[in-house]
DNA sequence: ATTTAGCACTCTCGAAAAGCGAGTGCTAGC
DNA sequence: GCTAGCACTCGCTTTTCGAGAGTGCTAAAT
């Protein structure tokens, strides 16, 4: 779907005002702010135009027009320039992230960093997923009797801890036996193919080494599913949200916050734009949960080594400034990924970021 | 202060009714709803000596009466009889105490549990007092080059963890070394001791262990106090104090949140409320915290084997069912207590939670 | 064929006005 | 000390009205 030129830009203009402003365009204004020399009359035969098209629409018969979803898809797509941060931004982001920290750490700062920037809510999701992670390390610490403290390290130096209650009282020393075989045996080796490799190797061993890894597999993975639930989303200035008008219905508003809570559909949206690499934008509706209807997302993965592990974004009304977020987001992904990437820093980011 | 027992009763009915219509309460509303068989003339009287007294007011010339803040604190003070709680709903929450479970895991049920079972906001409190937390293990990862990952367990069985990176690169024996000469001299001594301690020993120890030794001081350390931003507090159910009519006000509701995310001055409340043994309760402006002027607070602190070591409670609006919520966070402290000790279960919660 | 000027029309928003209902304070009588 | 009655006060809702903004259409101009 093509448009001329001239209603292109008058509905780039159009999307811009509001954006800025938030109030219906109408003729008049929209006349003064673009650079041609038109009057309002032609300007009305243009809107006219493209809200029969599907761009615009007006909220009442006497009121200005506004970009419907479809206008602001269009417009994202192929109308959009996006603006390059303002270096005191980019340094800004670039200081906060101290490769020295923990991954919880880094995505925690990344939420943050997102939401203060782009002044909207900033969401991480935080990897768990066991083919792409690969083990590290494994502890054991015994604590009450029959109660032991597994301890698991992965790659990305994430520590997963979990408290397993056994049926049978082991030593010290077994514990040790038991974690040291396991470390030098699996270091390196995904989560999932220590499970498939475990199951194996269960048949074969005897009963007393059996009976000790067993536990070690338990400890594997437990320690990494049961925390499925609970640090898996980092969400941060949530409260940003309550700035949006198109929310002042506070039903909606609070349907959104139950959303962040149950964390279930933001999950699967992140996954979803976990596999498309680069920026990614739902808006409204786009995303297919309805709690988000008046609101869009900007995501962006974010990688270990290269490897896509999770996705980060902001939420935020339709009515977001697409071309400071978009920056803003892509370049906090980037910052991620490389304090996250244990080798050398990632070359990409020193290239495009400025 | 004393009342003449009508009056008192009048005011434990009215408040009762507010709390639960959330309306200014009428002259003849509250002659039918108490049992006194009184006019509404006389019940108008006995208002007029109540709102001398301070302990109810009328919004406007022409509306009910509603308690004032000093009116709350004198029913919760003398008036309140607590309803113990429904035999499903103290199943449900010992149900959901499983002390398999590690600490952040249980202090997550907790603050979730609170938020459901009230129907308020729940929130936990994360002991991070070094002179109460005992040391239990330390074990180091090696990352990449001079880059080491810390764990460190606690006597609550809670993990910390943290990265160092150091200006020396250390073998991993030397790491297994300094870990085993910390696990064997240190555990069961309290955090704080251990820094002190730490520090008269480097000083006479040799240069080599000196060396190891303060990377295990800084991981101890570190590990403890680097957390203290983020994982320190849990609130669950932030959604619900939309349902505040009081605060239909975006405005003030925008600063509850934010006050969420800054946690400083929950986490102060906290803390007062620490010392004092048993339910606490902060009606309105008596917590301090102007965010919390139209809230109320309801706290206990919760114990590890008896050592008081947390505050957990619920936000709601002023307008709370203080008779229902009282015992729900009272039972929940001392779930969260008995599910956190690790000894012998706490035998006061037998005993009194019936 | 496109653009423009003019004009009648529609619709929202805010202020002002009116009516309703709830509840009070007061006074006089029981 | 309690109650009945009554005038009065407010807040809330609905209505009315006018102002303002912006549109669509038509007819003229380029």
């Amino acid at each position: 779907m093509s448009l001329n030129p001239r209603a292109e830009l008058l509905l780039k203009a159009l999307i811009e005002r509001y954006i800025a402003d938030g109030e219906p365009v109408g003729s008049r204004t929209l006349a003064r702010s673009v650079g041609l020399d038109l009057s309002p009359a032609t300007i009305r035969n243009v809107m006219s135009d493209l809200e029969e098209l599907g761009f615009v629409e007006s909220p009442h018969t006497s009121a200005g027009r506004v970009p419907t979803e479809l206008g602001y898809r269009f417009f994202v797509d192929t109308l959009l320039k996006v603006q390059p941060l303002a270096p005191g931004e980019v340094r800004r982001l670039r200081e906060e992230f101290d490769p020295g920290h923990d991954p919880q750490q880094l995505m925690h700062t990344a939420s943050q960093l997102l939401s203060e920037v782009s002044h909207l809510t900033g969401i991480v999701m935080v990897p768990r997923r066991d083919d792409q992670i690969a083990f590290r390390h494994l502890d054991f610490v015994r604590l009450a009797d029959k109660r032991i403290l597994a301890i698991l390290v992965t790659q990305d130096a994430q520590v997963h801890n979990r408290i397993l209650t056994t049926d049978h009282e082991y030593s010290a020393s077994e514990l040790e036996q038991a974690a040291n075989y396991f470390n030098t045996r699996y270091a390196g080796v995904s989560v999932r193919d220590i499970k498939r490799g475990l199951l194996n190797e269960m048949k074969q061993a005897s009963d007393d080494l059996s009976r000790i890894m067993q536990l070690a597999i338990r400890a594997a993975g437990e320690a990494l599913e049961g925390e499925s639930e609970g640090d898996d989303l980092f969400v941060r200035g949530e409260e940003k949200l309550m700035d949006i008008p198109d929310l002042g219905d506070i039903k909606k508003l609070r349907r959104l916050f139950e959303a962040f809570n149950t964390k279930r559909d933001l999950l699967h949206l992140l996954d979803r734009s976990l596999r498309a690499g680069g920026v990614k934008i739902f808006i409204g509706a786009e995303s297919g949960y309805d709690v988000l209807s008046d609101c869009s997302v900007v995501t962006a993965p974010y990688s270990i080594d290269g490897q896509i592990v999770g996705t980060l974004g902001v939420i935020g009304p339709t009515r977001m400034a697409y071309d400071h977020v978009i920056p803003i987001v892509d370049i906090t992904a980037r910052l991620l990924s490389s304090a996250l990437s244990v080798g050398e820093r990632s070359a990409s980011l020193e290239k495009e970021d400025q």
